[in-house]
DNA sequence: AGCAGCCATGAAAACGTTTACGTTCCCGCC
DNA sequence: GGCGGGAACGTAAACGTTTTCATGGCTGCT
């Protein structure tokens, strides 16, 4: 109960409590065998440094902060487990604050996080230029995901949404659809706006003939569904649906097997974000992968980097690649593929 | 920069430190005038109480651990959400360090977070007692989540697995199902013994004359897709079949579909957690919901409640009820169902 | 043998708070 | 008018580390 400090272990040891912390930190500065039995004692009265007190007086944490929107199953839990990966492997901790859905909050959160974290990991709708000189030290490192910022003064990572989704548009061309409607994600997402543009880039160049369709939607499978109704009911049904994201493909597949509509027979489907769900739906659905694991272990480990060389100027991160998966749902593969 | 602490508040507002901090937390022991304007200088010097100095006196960190296993998807995010949510309505920090796949690993991480957290939240396949008791200080404030430790110094907050997989194997059976499969769960699971328990008792007293048929799996669609595989590959093909969770009844789903076996006219098909997917897929796939949100958000509770009055006993907390949803893949419904 | 210099070690300051304890002041009562 | 008491406020100790600086002993060289 008693908690015992490192003067317990100094005293105990015969020896000031200078020397046990050099013993315990950097073992320079102390003889091998004195620095030996300061360990042993240490380990003997399972003497754990108070992290408060040296946070105090070191000025560092070994915390960074992660401020994450309301996301949704598969992609927040490969996010964090990308980051906390990363994390254990610098050895950091990870103060998690989620699931805010307005600037208030998020703003509320950020001040909550000062001084308890050494650098930040933000991934939020709401943020923009004037909210981060607004709510956050200047010189607190941190990494932005998936966000529109261009200050220079913060790194971004970003996934290549753009890319992905052009890609996936001129697949769908170029296996016959040219009627393509796209299921919007929520009009202030970065992401989504981004995938959007991707899509009317791609139709503006390989299908100029016609017009692009645009339906609302929020990333939600509910909304997908919404939107899949909405599509029936055009008086020119389009051939094929590209999604924003694969919950909403999914939500929209559901809206058609409904209607009695055969994916991809009747019509074609793809997603976006190879949700680990998507292969199993039925049928599988063709998507853009993005390598979420990947993405938030590389955003920590940019942060890492910050605060380990804090001279080291921050470079532009590069974007995120992205690939296409074709599975069923697009109608590119004639017999259902083979279990992967 | 530099930053600014309370004695600079102190001298901006012509006070000592000890009012700047009576003004700043309790606000008695000052004028109401004094405190205002104490306040006003701390707003304006934009001064954030450096949080290390303050748990140092304090002891106290207002930050929860939460230590997770290396859970799946939708299940985990839930959980964390639930969690998130109530800390930060209790004003609580949340440390999380998750995908601990090995007890070395979890003890590890345990122990990193020693003098970091009020409290502990565990979630983890490898805990039992004896793991407790070496690597908790066990004045620490801990709520274990869905774990098999009996010992009355921890509290345990549990799903009614048993219970739920009890009322689901019933209601198989009621609707005409007798032969029922069951797919387990990973073995040392405490989650995946107990449903494999409520499935055999249902058996036992419902569908007496049926042998029950237990094949291996352990969670993920994967091991889903080859325990379908299996089953239909046996002499007697079972008339239904029960996953131990959603994911393995959704690969299960898949290997059905790709035989060209169709749910639930040929064979119904159960899952358990109802994890959001769960109706999107085709057929709508039946299930155990499980409140996970609510299960993570009152796991929190539990420890808060514990930090905010140590000395109240810790009552066993109530087992985390779950209700049987009806969707398509068992059968019980004719036509298919609405969107819900 | 003496001296320079290195190395192990200890003493003490510092980090930024909270809080126990004094001090001062003012008010009311005898 | 003196005196008791309470409220506002200040002083300083305490929390448990790390780190700078001083000290002493030893080594190795001249």
């Amino acid at each position: 109960m008693a908690t015992i400090t490192i003067k317990d272990v100094a005293r105990e040891a015969n020896v000031s409590v200078a020397s046990v912390s050099r013993a315990l930190n950097g073992g320079s500065g102390v003889t091998a065998e004195t620095g030996q039995r300061i360990r042993d004692v240490a380990l003997r009265l399972r003497y754990i440094p108070h992290a408060a007190a040296r946070m105090l007086i070191t000025r560092r944490t070994n915390t960074i902060g992660a401020l994450l929107p309301d996301l949704y199953g598969e992609f927040f839990s490969e996010l964090i487990r990308g980051i906390d990966l990363a994390a254990r492997a610098h050895g950091l901790h990870l103060l998690v604050s989620s699931s805010h859905d307005s600037s208030e909050d998020a703003a509320a959160a950020l001040r909550a996080m000062q001084g308890r974290v050494d650098g930040m990991l933000i991934m939020s709708a709401h943020v923009d230029d004037a909210f981060l000189r607004a709510n956050l030290p200047e010189d607190l490192p941190t990494v932005l995901i998936n966000s529109p910022v261009q200050d220079e003064a913060y790194r971004v990572i970003n996934v290549d949404n753009y890319a992905g989704a052009r890609a996936m548009t001129k697949h769908l061309i170029d296996t016959g659809h040219q009627d393509i409607a796209f299921i919007a994600g929520p009009e202030n997402n970065f992401d989504a706006q981004q995938r959007e543009n991707g899509y009317r880039a791609a139709m503006a160049k390989y299908a100029s003939k016609v017009e692009p369709v645009v339906v609302a939607g929020d990333f939600t499978e509910e909304a997908g569904f919404r939107a899949g109704e909405a599509l029936l009911a055009r008086k020119k049904r389009p051939n094929a649906v590209f999604a924003a994201n694969d919950m909403m493909a999914v939500g929209c597949m559901h809206a058609f097997r409904e209607a009695g509509v055969c994916v991809p027979q009747d019509i074609a489907l793809a997603g976006f974000d190879d949700i680990p769900v998507a292969r199993y739906v039925a049928p599988p659905l063709s998507t853009v992968r993005v390598r979420i694991v990947d993405l938030g272990r590389s955003a920590l480990e940019a942060v890492a980097s910050m605060l380990e060389n804090p001279d080291h100027q921050v470079t532009a991160g590069p974007t995120f690649g992205c690939e296409i998966v074709v599975r069923e749902t697009c109608g590119a593969r004639g017999a259902p593929a083979s279990h992967e």
